[in-house]
DNA sequence: TTTTCATAATGTCCTGGACAAACGAATTTG
DNA sequence: CAAATTCGTTTGTCCAGGACATTATGAAAA
């Protein structure tokens, strides 16, 4: 399983890692090897499944596809060419042909310039001031970063290079603003294994900007640590953050059931890739389909219970 | 597996829930039934297992306690009151009664006084200085809150709370350090799967401080990718963190692993709580004992490249 | 056009076996 | 005597293939 294997011959990923790279559970997986016939991994000396980056390639694209409504029993059949060519064609409807924006950044992550991707970034939250910086530069350079690493035009390490200057920029800024204390008191966090942090922290770089009471618990808290903290810390909202990766169900389950064990009287927000997509709603929890609805959502709480 | 199930009839939660929960996996949970007896969920009406809110609760103990060095064997024979009992008796045994500097701490952390712990880590920052902070508060804090959390005294998610609050200070703090283009460049970060933040962030913080060039990738870089990046951003020194979490034995083989792979220009040096204990050295690697041996280790490189 | 229902698709759960990795104790080595 | 290694035991993860609940598709009826 450990790639640091003594007797390491195949190169590629186990099935746990490839569960979590692109949200798939193992036991999915292997039936999909059933039934399908792909993926089909190589075996390592123990008779374990090893998937060589080709095949988790064509996965990460057949996860897209199916996050657009996609059936797995059709796209697991096609070639890696046909679905880039569907993803493409989708891509093309969405993003015009012209240069992205964000197309500075880049080169500046592949040529060892990190000095040089400090300074930018600093500057432009500078011009731009946090709110517009959070709004638009931030979404725009995540797409890139994540179409870059789906190109193969960037290494893994390269995104990581690009998350921690984010997050120290946003977490530096968050801080600066300081804590009124103000009402929502809003507890923002994501679901156990889910690991990604930005989404996070541009959520609460939004609701710090209009006032509201941030405490963050950081990523993968236990919906069961969850409620206690909601408890704990008297939290007017409980924020959940939930990343493309992590499959629809377990998010729904996981809205269901801290919507169930948290007290009426806190509201429970949930936003993220992995929510959007269909008409996944859970009841009685606000959902937060793009940034803008941040401020939405929190001009409504106060007109809510300022009566 | 829904809790809402239409023919429900017992209660309780299933086993995804569960594990959303406790934290421990499907396959875990089934094999410890089958081998200690222990938990012995209901059916429902399909055959599936549906766990009562009873052993829920006595799960939950048990894994806390496992958290802290107990092993599943002994304890899942043990009833609920024998669990509880441990998990109070320890607190008297492992604290001694004299007090710490760092007791301030707790109470902030159990009294939902978020805001007021955030302003008096930011006090004392501002009091001591990054460097005192650094090497001082910060890993007496860090004790105190381990401790706290092995006694029982404090949840996960009041460590997750502490965690943040230290995160955002430090990475605030060496953001206005501002970066110097000066020598040496140092990559910092962390194995796969091992997923502390803040003993990187303090040795950042140190290198920061004495003018050093600092790269971070965050934690969870597996080998192969520490080697491109080092390469890609050229860096002269390559510094690791393993927390206490960490088991020695994956430690030395990251670092065997890595030592080979680097150039031997490029200097490795890995400390935490992971490597304490014994004299556990791998040639080739700058064994980092306490946070003060960074400075000797800056020095000391520095004064082997002037030559 | 909208609603309802049969049918096919898809994901999760089940059992029981196997084995690598982690742990702790005993042993060797410096 | 201390540190490192070895060895047996414990423990978590993986595997196979079967079962079935749930969700989506498409046709028929309102």
């Amino acid at each position: 399983m450990n790639s640091s294997h003594p007797s390491e011959q195949v190169s590629g990923i186990g099935i746990a890692a490839l569960e979590r790279d692109i949200g798939v559970g193992k036991e999915t997986l292997r039936v999909w090897e059933r039934r399908y016939g792909f993926p089909q991994p190589l075996r390592d000396a123990f008779g374990e499944r090893v998937y060589p980056a080709e095949q988790v390639a064509r996965l990460r694209l057949v996860k897209r596809l199916m996050d657009q409504g996609g059936r797995p029993g059709k796209l697991l059949a096609q070639p890696l060419e046909a679905l880039s060519a569907q993803l493409g064609g989708q891509e093309e409807a969405a993003a015009p042909p012209g240069e992205s924006p964000a197309d500075w950044l880049l080169p500046l992550l592949r040529q060892r310039e990190v000095d040089r991707l400090r300074g930018e970034l600093a500057q432009r939250l500078a011009r731009e001031g946090l709110e517009r910086f959070v709004m638009e530069t931030v979404p725009a350079l995540n797409r890139r970063v994540g179409d870059g690493w789906m190109n193969g035009e960037i290494e893994i390490y390269e995104e990581h290079l690009y998350t921690e200057q984010v997050q120290n920029l946003l977490r530096s800024a968050i801080l600066g603003l300081g804590v009124r204390d103000a009402k929502p008191r809003v507890l923002l966090t994501t679901v156990k294994d889910e690991e990604h942090v930005l989404g996070l922290l541009l959520v609460e770089a939004l609701l710090a900007v209009q006032g509201a009471n941030c405490v963050s618990l950081g990523t993968g808290t236990p919906v069961a640590d969850i409620v206690g903290a909601a408890r704990s810390t008297g939290a007017d909202v409980v924020a959940l953050s939930f990343s493309g990766a992590c499959p629809w169900r377990r998010a729904r389950d996981s809205l269901i059931e801290l919507r169930a064990a948290l007290p009426p009287r806190v509201a429970l927000w949930a936003g993220g890739a992995g929510l959007t997509g269909g008409a996944r709603k859970v009841a009685g929890v606000y959902r937060i389909e793009r940034l803008e609805d941040v401020s939405t959502a929190l001009v409504e709480w106060r007109a809510a219970t300022d009566s």
